[in-house]
DNA sequence: CATTGACTCTATAGCAGCTACGGAGTTTTT
DNA sequence: AAAAACTCCGTAGCTGCTATAGAGTCAATG
């Protein structure tokens, strides 16, 4: 199949899998005449893979290290569990740092829950720094 | 103060006060003689007060709005708390999204609890896609 | 007073992971 | 035969920095 139907077939747009193959996840593929790329169902399943990675927020060093191990079935996959493990640790620390960005988001947002001037905004006072102590949990300006 | 002086006290890499100064976040500032920049206490405030907003994650674009609150006390407010709203709206949105992926993540490693050779590892088999169905609920190997 | 070291300046390139051009050639459809 | 749709390549853009290179400036030391 040519690019556009490959494109179709792992809903990915062109231009990403002629990236994929310059940054080395794809590989150099066969060429037509007129030097069209010509892909089989090998490289579809290879681009399936690298999209179900990505939708799992895995990089693409991530995504090319388990390629490696793919590409060698006899290899112990003990490094494959290993980045897994890696990837969910990443994964559950961002979580707890936008659950703690999200309590500062709110705490901010009580500080003016009526429109005002600017200079009255709690918001804009709460971010204008003066201690950098806690979470901008010292109240300035309030509503009540 | 010069930039290596202001970069100390709002702990901000001097490359970074000059990046936000091309970005239009800081204002072109006073130079010396021999053209190094000065800075007073305003733009250190006006630092502190990107930076605060970074560490919420705010887009330097959300940013430059909120500046413009700042720069112009008399105006309403509104849409400061209107942005905060979609911010955390955002960030709302990204933490389910995460939550999502760290469960399909420990799913797919529990297919895969011990060190094997890779064409049995059930994580690689998992992700190499044949059903786009669940979020890679459909088991194929596994360790029991 | 000369030299070293720390600082500052500008301009430019790089990171990730695409996305979007522009201009040319090819293939398919009408 | 002409038009529409596809493909090619190279390059530039996006965000928010970070890291060079090469030059100039300033403070402190020998």
């Amino acid at each position: 199949m040519k690019i556009g139907e490959l494109a179709k077939a792992a809903d990915t747009p062109v231009e990403t899998i002629r990236y994929y193959e310059r940054a080395g996840l794809l590989p150099e593929t066969a060429r037509t005449e007129s030097n069209y790329r010509i892909y089989g169902e090998a490289q579809r399943d290879r681009l399936l893979f690298i999209r179900r990675c990505r939708r799992l927020d895995m990089t693409l060093d991530e995504i090319r290290l388990l390629l490696r191990f793919k590409d060698s079935p006899d290899e112990n996959c003990a490094q494959v569990n290993e980045l897994i493990d890696a990837h969910i640790g990443h994964v559950s620390v961002r979580i707890k740092e936008l659950e703690n960005l999200e309590r500062q988001l709110k705490t901010l947002r009580q500080t003016c829950r009526e429109a005002r001037e600017s200079r009255q905004c709690g918001i804009l006072n709460g971010l204008s720094a003066s201690q950098e102590s806690g979470p901008l949990m010292g109240r300035t300006t309030t509503d009540d």
